[in-house]
DNA sequence: CTAGGTGCAAAAGGTTTGCGGTTAA
DNA sequence: TTAACCGCAAACCTTTTGCACCTAG
C-alpha cells in the first residue's frame, strides 16, 4: 500500500507522545493517526471509522472515540467545533486557524507563521471573510485560586 | 416580575429585526430572547428551555430550538460551540470573543473594542491562555464562483 | 502478570422531523 | 384568510458506558 505520508516518521512521533503521557502504543492508535494523516480534511468520527475500518475491519466505534481522545491528549490531532454538527478532527500540527463556509459548510485550515514577531495571517485568495471568532483556552480565576489553595 | 434587562427595549429591537427578516413576532420568540438576556451565562437548549417553562409552562423543547435558530439567523444571537458538548446561545450583542475553562468548562465573554484603531483584546485578570484559535466564517472560493456563475 | 485498551451492544444525550391544530399579519 | 408558527411525539444522529476479553510493557 502506497502512502502519502512518511507513516514511519510519524509512528516514531507518536509513539514518544504517548510514552511521555504514560499511554501505550497500540496497532488502532496507530491506523486512526494513520487515517487522519493521510487525508487531512477534517473527517468526523464516524468518517474516521469508516476508513479505518478498510485496513482494519474489526475496529470498533467506541475504539476509534477513545483513540480520537488520546490523540488529542497526545497533542497530535484537534477537535474542531462548528454549528451544531459532529466533531471534528484534525492532523495538521502546525499553527493554525480555520475558516468554515457558510454555504457549503466546508472547513478549511488557514496557515500563519507563530514565529513572525508580528504573526500576519494571510487569507488566501477567494476567501470572503464575514465574520470571526477568537476562541481562548487555559484556566478561569476560579479555578486557577482552587488549584492554588489545594 | 423584575427584570434586571430593559426587556421594552429589547422587543422592539426583536420585533424590527424579525420584521426586516420577514418572519413573525411571537409570545415565544420574544420569552426565549428575553431568556437569553435575563441571565448571560451561555444556556444550552436544554437550560433555556427550563427557564422558558418557568412563565410559559406549555411551551416546547422543537419551539426553543426554532426561536433559538431565529434569533440566531436575525443576529440577536451567537451559537458558541465548544468541544463535544451541546450548543451554547449567547445574546451578547457586542463584538467579543470566547474563554473556555479546561478545568471547570466554564466559557467566558470576553470584550474588546472593535472600532479601535488596532483592536486590542485585553485579557481580563486571572485568565491564563494556554492556546487560542482564530475561527473565520464566510465563503469560500467555490461557492463564491458558484453563486456569481448562477 | 496486570493495568490499560479493545469490541460489542445498549443507553444516554442532543437535535430534527412530520403532522394536526393555532395565530400573526 | 392563510402562510407561518406551535406543541407533541417519534425518529435520528452522535457520543458515552458497562462489561468480558485481550495485550503491551
Amino acid at each position: 500500500m502506497k502512502r502519502k505520508v512518511p507513516i514511519d516518521f510519524a509512528e516514531e512521533r507518536l509513539n514518544e507522545r504517548l510514552a511521555r503521557t504514560g499511554l501505550r502504543f497500540t496497532a488502532q492508535r496507530r491506523h486512526v493517526y494513520g487515517v487522519l494523516l493521510e487525508k487531512k480534511d477534517h473527517p468526523s468520527a464516524e468518517e474516521v471509522f469508516m476508513r479505518a475500518k478498510d485496513d482494519m475491519p474489526d475496529i470498533s466505534m467506541a475504539t476509534v472515540y477513545n483513540c480520537l481522545d488520546t490523540l488529542v491528549k497526545c497533542g497530535l490531532v484537534k477537535q474542531v467545533n462548528h454549528d451544531r454538527g459532529a466533531t471534528r478532527y484534525c492532523s495538521n500540527m502546525r499553527e493554525h486557524h480555520h475558516f468554515y463556509c457558510d454555504e457549503c459548510h466546508g472547513t478549511f485550515d488557514i496557515d500563519y507563521d507563530p514565529s513572525a514577531e508580528e504573526p500576519e495571517i494571510h487569507m488566501p485568495d477567494g476567501f470572503h471573510v464575514r465574520a470571526y471568532e477568537i476562541a481562548f483556552r487555559g484556566i478561569c480565576p476560579d479555578c486557577a485560586a482552587r488549584k492554588r489553595g489545594k
